[in-house]
DNA sequence: GCAATACCTACTAAATCGGTAGACAAAACC
DNA sequence: GGTTTTGTCTACCGATTTAGTAGGTATTGC
C-alpha cells in the first residue's frame, strides 16, 4: 500500500509543468525545484514521453511541458504508466482474483477498495493540484 | 499500491479460522483449505501471534483461532500488523510530508487516498467476510 | 514414550526500488 | 560550422523486500 518515489517525484515534476505553462522546463530546472535527483528524474520524464503524458524539446531552449491540458491528466494515469494497475493483490488485479470457503468475499472487499481508490486517483488532476487553495 | 501475499494468505487463513471457531485448525488444515504454502503460512501466523490477532495451543490437539471476536478485527489490522500503515509515500506516513512549489497540494491528496483506504479496510472485519452473502 | 503439533533460527533466489555513469543526438546561437 | 545546451539511450549497481524453504526444538495429549 506505498507510493512510490517515482510516483511521487513524477507527480511534483507534473505540477511544476503545469505551473510553467506554456513554457518549457528543463530536467534540470524540474530537479532543482523540486529536489530530485536529476538522473532518476530524466528516467521518469522518459517514461512519462513514451505513455504521451509530457513532450519534450531537444537541444538548446528545450525542456519539457505536458503533452495534454492539466484538466485532461490524472493521477490515476500517471500512476498507471509508471507502475501499472492502481490495485493488484500478489501482483494480480482483484477482478482476476479466485477465493474459496469462507474468503470467497476478499475478493469483493479488494473491488471496494479498488473503487474507493479510483474515486480519489482518477477524479484529481493535475489542474486540480495547481488550483486548489 | 498492491496486496502482499503475506497479507492476502493472512486474511484468507483468518477467515477460516472465523467459520471454524470456537474449534481450532492446524497450520496444516488452514495451507490445505486455503492452498497456501505451508511453512510461509507458520511464519505469517506467528507473526499474527505475536500482535494478539490469532492465538495457539500447542502440542497434540494443538492449533491456531482467532484471539478476539471476529468483530473486533478490522482488515486494517491485519494490514497494520503485517505490513505497518496502510498507506505511504515513499516510505513516510502521509501526515509526515512536506511538498514546495505548485506540488503543495499533493499532500492532501494522499491524506485523502488514506482516508478513503481506511473507510473500507477499518470498517471491513472478519465477521463481515464470513457472513456476507 | 510416542505422535502430533506449535515454535524458532537460519537461509536463499528473484524481483523491485532507488538510484548512477557515460556516451550519443539534435537544436539553437554565434 | 562549431560550440553549447539540452534531451535520449544503454548499461549498470547496491540495498531492500518478497516469497518462500529447511530443519531442528519445545509442548501437549494419549
Amino acid at each position: 500500500m506505498r507510493v512510490s518515489a517515482k510516483v511521487d517525484y513524477a507527480l511534483r515534476a507534473m505540477t511544476e509543468l503545469a505551473a510553467a505553462s506554456p513554457n518549457l522546463m528543463t530536467a534540470e530546472q524540474l530537479a532543482t525545484a523540486q529536489k530530485i535527483p536529476p538522473k532518476f528524474l530524466e528516467s521518469i520524464l522518459a517514461q512519462l514521453r513514451n505513455g504521451g503524458l509530457v513532450a519534450s524539446q531537444r537541444g538548446a531552449e528545450g525542456g519539457y511541458r505536458l503533452a495534454k491540458a492539466p484538466e485532461e491528466i490524472s493521477i490515476a494515469d500517471v500512476i498507471r504508466e509508471l507502475e501499472g494497475p492502481i490495485a493488484t493483490v500478489r501482483g494480480a488485479r482483484p477482478d482476476e482474483l479466485e477465493y474459496s470457503g469462507p474468503a470467497t468475499h476478499l475478493r469483493d472487499i479488494w473491488l471496494e477498495l479498488r473503487s474507493q481508490m479510483r474515486g480519489v486517483l482518477e477524479q484529481t488532476t493535475l489542474a486540480d493540484l495547481v488550483t486548489k487553495r
